[in-house]
DNA sequence: GGCAAAAACCTAGCGCACTAGGTTTTCGGC
DNA sequence: GCCGAAAACCTAGTGCGCTAGGTTTTTGCC
């Protein structure tokens, strides 16, 4: 019973480079032509390999896309990092809208964040478990910074601070999938910036707005 | 060029009676067993015709989650009709958690339009044209009742109607992802109805909640 | 009642996502 | 350096969504 038991040797450097590869193909394509219209095969070819060959990386053209999506998730994190914890409610607001532009710059996001969203919605999917704790995450994360910045404030009696995280999330989600289909008319960020102020009015200490 | 031009003859008796089994079955194996996972040679058995045979009624199968969604919809806006045009805003947004409770009531609803909303994001897809006029609508009619209570009592200055019945769909779509991914875990109803405090505090011209 | 024309339906076949099982390549341990 | 186990990759085949084109059934009209 070593470190490494017996069995079990890890990913082959050749197989992580590839994996790679393959999910910034896929990012590319997805983007480009949409993930319903770009086939496996295509992306197999751009990296040089059979559809077989990309299936034993990423057992499900969802479970790339799955991939695709975390690598998104993963810079996004980084980017929530740089709040300091002891930021004020109306800061973390401002956060919110400040995230609304950042997506709106990447093309074809939140496409891709429309769809996969969907796809979690099957709890037998891959996308699922991702999804699940993901939404816990952002919520329990929003939450305690709006309950640390009230704390320091006179916090309006009885504001549920993971309720408002909730619906802060769902109004972005929300929005983000009316964004789509009106094919990018929608103001987005500026709807965001309505709800933020609305919530700042409604639970931040001093009720002003933005 | 009669009533009748020449040629276009119209459905088939017998064509409308399949249509609307075919709907029914569909509608029944999507609550089931889930969109993805139920065949379209499934279907086809259950209403005794061919997979191609299907395929004549509805040219693809997004076509058919597309109908069963349609079907849906006309039932949501009966229900809708009832709201007389001289409701306050505050009936209006009792409405909204009432709907969500109707939509909680009927199993396997919330996946399905969840996983249309997705579908409707591809711009060549059926479904993006349906609920882009699907979206528009529902916008106009919030923000004319929202707009006619308003001005019945003291509107509040600047109060976008258009933007807080917006605000108000992607709560509601926003929730409704979040509470499929948690697995019904979330107190839907509750948190719509949160929002809908929310909003009457902040646009009402009373400020009082619901 | 019978005649087209259009709807309803079927058959054959393609491409794609995915599976099963075999072959080749990598690479830690001797 | 080389052995062997696991990773990497390929090949063959299946079911599904969908298309193209043909056949059967319905139905308005004379």
């Amino acid at each position: 019973m070593t470190s490494s038991t017996r069995g079990r040797r890890g990913s082959y450097s050749v197989g992580i480079a590839r994996r790679q590869k393959i999910v910034e193909a896929a990012a590319h394509r997805f983007a480009e032509e949409g993930y319903h219209r770009t086939a496996l095969t295509r992306i197999a070819e751009d990296v040089g390999i059979t559809e077989g060959g990309l299936l034993h990386h990423f057992p499900s053209k969802k479970h790339l896309l799955l991939a695709v999506m975390e690598h998104r998730f993963t810079a996004e994190a980084q980017w929530w990092a740089h709040l300091k914890d002891d930021a004020d409610g109306r800061t973390v607001l401002r956060a919110m809208v400040a995230a609304t532009e950042r997506h709106l710059a990447e093309p074809g996001l939140i496409e891709l964040f429309v769809l996969t969203s969907a796809e979690a919605a099957d709890p037998a999917g891959a996308a699922h478990a991702l999804f699940a704790e993901r939404y816990q995450r952002a919520v329990e994360a929003l939450a305690g910074q709006l309950r640390g910045a009230m704390e320091r404030g006179t916090p309006r009696e009885g504001t549920d601070c993971a309720a408002v995280a909730r619906e802060c999330i769902a109004v972005s989600d929300g929005l983000q999938l009316q964004w789509v289909i009106s094919g990018g008319t929608l103001d987005l960020a500026g709807a965001v910036r309505t709800h933020a102020d609305r919530i700042a009015r409604t639970v931040l200490p001093d009720g002003l707005g933005l």
